[in-house]
DNA sequence: GGATCCTTCTTCTTCTTC
C-alpha cells in the first residue's frame, strides 16, 4: 500500500476510532467526512463494517503501528493539512559518527586551579571585551542557531507552523515575546539574587511578594536547587575562547553539592525531567565551559555542568547535572558544530567573492 | 547617544484501552 495513503488512513482511524473504508485519495477522505462519521449514532461503531472484507487491511494499519513516523512521512502529511513548510529542508538524520577536525582540549590545563581564596571574594562579571570587532566573534548561540541539524529546523518549523494556524502571527509574536519576557525576567531577579551573597540561603521560601508575580512559580520551582548552591564565582559573566575565537556569556559559575560547575538557568512550559529533553543545552553548557577554561580572564576550571529547567506553577524544577566526562562528550559535539560553522562561512565568503 | 550584540524561548507522532 502506498505509504502516504496508509498515513491517511491511520489518522483517520485515530480521529473517529472508527475503521473506515480505503480511500485512493485525501479528497475522496476528507477530514469533514471523519467529523460527519463521528458525529453518527455512537451505538456499535463497527456494526456497518465487513470486518472479514478489510481483516487484511486493518491488520496492516495495525502492523505499521510499530513503525515511527520520521521527518519525511510527516512532512508528507502535513502538506496535505496545513500545505507545504516555507523553509522546509529534506530532513536526514544526523548520526554523529564524525570526529572534530581538531580535537582542541576542553581544558587549558590538566591541573585545576582550586584555590580556596578565589571564592572569598564577590562572584566576577566581566562584561563583554570592548576595543574588540565584537562583530567578528560568533557567539555560542548564533553557532548553534546556525548549525541546527535538518531534524531540528523541521520540528521548529512544523510547530512556528502549527501555532500561527491556531493564535495567528499576531497572536504568535505576542506569545513568543511573552516567553522571552518572564525568561529574561526569572535571569534579572535570579542574578540579584545570586549576587547578594548567600542570603536566599535565610529565606523560608523565594516565594515572596518582593518578586514580580509572573515570576513567582519560577522562584519556588528552583528553591530545592538553590539550597545547593554555594560559592558563586560568576554571573552573567562574558567568556571568550582565545585561539577558537566564539565568545558567550554564562548564567552563573558556582559549586552545586560541592562540585564548580557552569550553570545555565532555563524556563521551560514543558517538563523536561531527562537531559535529552533539553536539545542543544547541554552543548551550549560544554561551549561555556570551554571557552571558560581557555579565557585568561578566568584563573579556574570548570568541568562539570548544571542546566536547571524551572517550571511556572512551582513544580520543583529539574536539575541536570553533568559530568566532566559527559561534559568531554558534548565538547566534542560543540567541536563538530564550531567546524560546521566554519565550513558554512568559508563557503559563503568564497561564493561572495567568486560573484564579484 | 545610537547601533549592535547576546540572551531570553520554541522541537521529538498521537490516540485508545485495560
Amino acid at each position: 500500500m502506498h505509504v502516504a495513503r496508509m498515513f491517511i488512513l491511520k489518522r483517520v482511524v485515530s480521529f473517529g476510532g472508527i475503521i473506515v473504508l480505503p480511500c485512493t485519495s485525501l479528497s475522496a477522505c476528507s477530514l469533514s467526512a471523519c467529523h460527519r462519521l463521528r458525529s453518527t449514532k455512537r451505538h456499535s461503531p463497527y456494526s456497518s463494517v465487513d470486518s472479514e472484507r478489510y481483516s487484511s487491511l486493518v491488520k496492516s494499519v495495525m502492523k505499521s503501528r510499530v513503525t515511527s513516523q520520521s521527518p519525511e512521512t510527516l512532512q508528507a502529511e502535513d502538506e496535505h493539512i496545513y500545505g507545504p513548510i516555507v523553509k522546509a529542508q529534506l530532513p536526514s538524520s544526523r548520526p554523529d559518527m564524525r570526529v572534530p577536525k581538531t580535537l582542541h582540549p576542553f581544558l587549558h590545563c590538566e591541573e585545576t586551579v582550586e584555590a580556596e581564596e578565589l571564592e572569598s571574594g564577590p562572584p566576577a562579571r566581566i562584561s563583554s571585551k570592548r576595543g574588540q570587532d565584537k562583530s567578528s566573534i560568533p557567539s555560542v548561540t548564533r553557532i548553534l542557531q546556525q548549525t541546527l541539524s535538518p531534524e531540528q529546523i523541521f520540528y521548529l518549523e512544523r510547530w512556528k507552523k502549527r501555532m500561527i494556524a491556531e493564535l495567528g502571527e499576531d497572536g504568535f509574536k505576542e506569545y513568543t515575546q511573552n516567553l522571552f519576557r518572564q525568561g529574561k525576567l526569572f535571569h534579572s531577579v535570579l542574578e540579584d539574587i545570586l549576587m547578594s551573597g548567600e542570603s536566599w540561603k535565610n529565606k523560608s521560601s523565594l516565594e515572596t511578594p518582593e518578586y514580580p508575580p509572573e515570576i513567582q512559580g519560577y522562584m519556588k520551582s528552583i528553591s530545592h536547587v538553590l539550597e545547593d548552591v554555594s560559592a558563586v564565582r560568576a554571573i552573567e559573566s562574558t567568556v571568550q575562547h582565545d585561539t577558537l575565537n566564539y565568545m558567550g556569556i554564562v548564567d552563573c559559575v558556582a559549586r552545586y553539592r560541592g562540585v564548580l560547575c557552569v550553570i545555565d538557568w532555563k524556563t521551560s512550559e514543558k517538563p523536561k525531567p531527562f537531559l535529552s529533553n533539553t536539545y542543544d543545552n547541554p552543548v551550549q553548557v560544554a561551549a561555556y565551559a570551554g571557552a571558560l577554561n581557555n579565557d585568561g580572564n578566568y584563573k579556574y576550571q570548570v568541568q562539570n555542568g548544571l542546566i536547571v529547567v524551572a517550571y511556572k506553577d512551582g513544580t520543583p524544577a529539574h536539575a541536570h547535572q553533568m559530568s566532566s566526562e559527559l561534559m568531554l562528550e558534548y565538547w566534542k559535539t560543540w567541536l563538530l558544530r564550531l567546524d560546521e560553522y566554519t565550513e558554512q562561512r568559508s563557503s559563503a565568503s568564497s561564493a561572495f567573492s567568486e560573484k564579484r
